[in-house]
DNA sequence: GTCACATGAACAAACGATTGTTCATGGTAG
DNA sequence: CTACCATGAACAATCGTTTGTTCATGTGAC
């Protein structure tokens, strides 16, 4: 393997100092944990008992005084269950399998940071998985499942379908789909990219915007159809009548917005005075292409992104977006599935809404505004907004996080 | 709990089919899994013999036909063993526990892929858990060893370092520490943050710069005060008097950055013509404040960030940056970390130096060249640089991740 | 014809818990 | 005085592995 021990390559001044070589960090714990069997010896009583006392097993009574010495034993010798032996003798491991395809992506990092709290706070664990195949073959999910490890899958995938549920119905656990949806009926857990991308468009229609473009997410995936429909349905809401050269298909990153942002500026007909972008990290790329042509932000072009993440903020201008509650998706697709565990009823089936939209700098009334008097219905001031809204001072109580290293 | 049930607050027109309510999602599987039991009963030997063949055991010898009947029973129920049982037995989980104080922080995001992908690579699981006290009053690192699920930690933590070395030790399993080192000698895997501020010193003196400014980070951590350093020293070697005025220490939040920034420039003497900050986020925060006093970058102020992110490809102007093998880092103390559970050898003890200096939109020479003739050294061409360098056209093969959804 | 010795595989005891069942005890009712 | 019952706790089997030990068998040497 590639242990490389190699130490920087650093200038001679005071290389930290490593201690006498690198020491092994084995600490002493004095000897091995107590089992239940060390309770029942100092207690006096069998095992068995403990176990139920430990357990406050309803069924069975034990008389107060014995209670008290086991409960009194077990603190001295500061017992903990076994996780391991408990999952072998009840087939549960109370650990959640989480897959995800890509960790560095802030939205599964955050829908970790759900599930994992979710997780604990019901005694459970997660187990955290990258969504690739395995030599053997195998995918994570049977790999995972068929070890036994897990009781149950929280599922993030990029996958077809098909050949999703086929793998993960193989496996014989319960699963939770999340940021999807599928045709087959499937527990699961998604954001509501319909109507973020309505109050996106809410918004403009609002500040006076008419002709609002619109870079649209993958046309196969799930969330770029469901956000493109709420685009073109908050539209009609207006009577603004939809122009198909205002959506134009980006993929999911700076480069796509950038590509995407191009191909709108160089369409013919009249360009437009606003755009919804997709997704925060396409609209970002957008922006970019923006200062490239030199039109200003927002008055030139007003943007709004889908999914706030902390990049937003920083952005030249901070963006304004609708904010998800990505963590509470997988908090939710966590405290779901532990219920079907325990309970055996059928897995969540939600769709979040968006928290609200979180106004920045990136979006203004248009500069030369169409005629005043739009056809039906009339258009709403143009003052602050209808709904869940926010207006954010820029660079104020950052909630983009420390970031530290 | 609140399993808020709740459906989106959804238009009426076509909510997402969710079949006949949402189904469980328990597959058949058709029974339960198979044993070694049940390959020993196929084969017609023993569950020892079975254990013995299938776990290569070279100890003893098994007649060629009986091991074959049994590899063929073996992939013919599918048979795999049970990790639980298997722990039990010989009291090891191949479970890795990595304890970080964020989730959702890119740096430890990067760190959890690669401790993951090194934990698969060699047969572990990783179990991911946030550093937050317990109800118990226990902390995570005692719960996750104490139950037996961990075989060892990776841990990254802002706690103060006797608390953390008590805690870890108490558990009496390996550890290894990752982004920080300790005055205690203790295995640890970090980023050479000194040399990575020389790096990005190096390159503004390269530059013509003379005169350069230094957003710091947190001077009790681990990486702001080895940062300073590497600031300082390489400022010496360019035979530059640093001014402490120029070094300000900040919070690595896009805010500290803001106000460090600030600070910087309401400074009486004579305005640095660039500054390094500590972080990318920090960064971000310094770049917003110079648009708002109008100063261009990088004509006006070059600047560098610390510790490449995907964000710094998008801000305004892309941010000239070092990048640091974050993902390595974790990589790293998986890898030491198991090994040391192997073979009982003292944890990795590394510092990764810097992987490049990338070059985007954020740096050039200064504006109004000081005198051309610095002291020693003779100032080099202020071309492409030394070192691991690489110039970045904007906007080209993005690295930022794709941000699904 | 026995003894020793490989060889190949079965036996059996853990690991640390859970859980169904049995057993001793003492009090009370018949 | 015997029978019964409730009480409190021990017994024992089991989960699926691993691993030290024992055992049957056939071979060759004596």
């Amino acid at each position: 393997m590639a242990r490389s021990p190699k130490t920087p390559p650093a200038p001679p001044p005071a290389a930290p100092p490593a201690g006498p070589a690198a020491p092994a960090t084995v600490a002493p714990g004095h000897g091995r944990r107590a089992t239940l069997t060390d309770v029942a010896r100092d207690a006096g009583v069998d095992v068995s008992t403990v176990s139920r006392v430990l357990n406050a097993d309803a069924s069975v009574r034990v008389a107060e005084a014995t209670r008290e010495r086991i409960l009194q034993a077990a603190r001295g010798l500061g017992y903990r269950p076994n996780v391991l032996a408990r999952a072998l003798r009840t087939a549960r491991s109370r650990t959640l399998g989480m897959v995800v395809p890509q960790l560095d992506n802030p939205v599964f990092a955050l829908a970790i940071a759900g599930a994992e709290k979710a997780a604990w706070s019901r005694g459970h664990s997660l187990l955290i998985a990258h969504e690739h195949d395995l030599p053997s073959g195998e995918s994570v999910y049977e790999n995972l499942v068929n070890a036994n490890r897990v009781d149950g899958l929280i599922v993030a995938s990029l996958a077809p379908e098909d050949a999703l549920l086929r793998g993960l119905q193989g496996c014989g656990v319960p699963f939770v789909l999340i940021n999807r949806r599928t045709q087959a009926p499937c527990s699961s857990v998604t954001l509501d990219g319909r109507e973020a991308a309505a109050m996106a468009v809410r918004h403009l229609v609002a500040l006076g915007h008419r002709r609002i473009a619109h870079l649209a997410g993958r046309p196969q995936g799930f969330n770029g159809p469901q956000r493109r429909m709420g685009f073109l349905q908050a539209l009609q809401e207006a009577g603004i009548e939809p122009d198909p050269t205002l959506i134009i298909p980006v993929d999911y990153t700076v480069q796509g917005g950038a590509t995407g942002m191009r191909q709108l500026l160089q369409g013919r007909g009249e360009p437009p005075s606003a755009v919804v972008v997709a997704t925060t990290v396409a609209a970002a790329g957008a922006l970019a292409v923006l200062h490239e042509r030199g039109l200003r932000v927002p008055q030139d072009m007003s943007v709004v992104g889908i999914h706030d993440l902390p990049l937003a903020e920083v952005l030249h201008p901070p963006l304004t977006t609708v904010r998800l509650p990505t963590q509470a998706m997988g908090h939710e697709a966590a405290l779901g599935l532990i219920h079907t565990l325990e309970t055996g009823s059928p897995g969540p089936d939600l769709m979040l809404p968006p928290m609200e939209l979180v106004v920045r700098r990136s979006t203004a009334a248009p500069a030369s505004p169409l005629p005043p008097s739009p056809p039906t219905p009339p258009p709403p001031p143009p003052g602050p907004e209808q709904g869940r809204t926010r207006r954010r001072a820029p660079l104020t109580k950052a909630s983009s996080k420390s970031s530290r290293s």
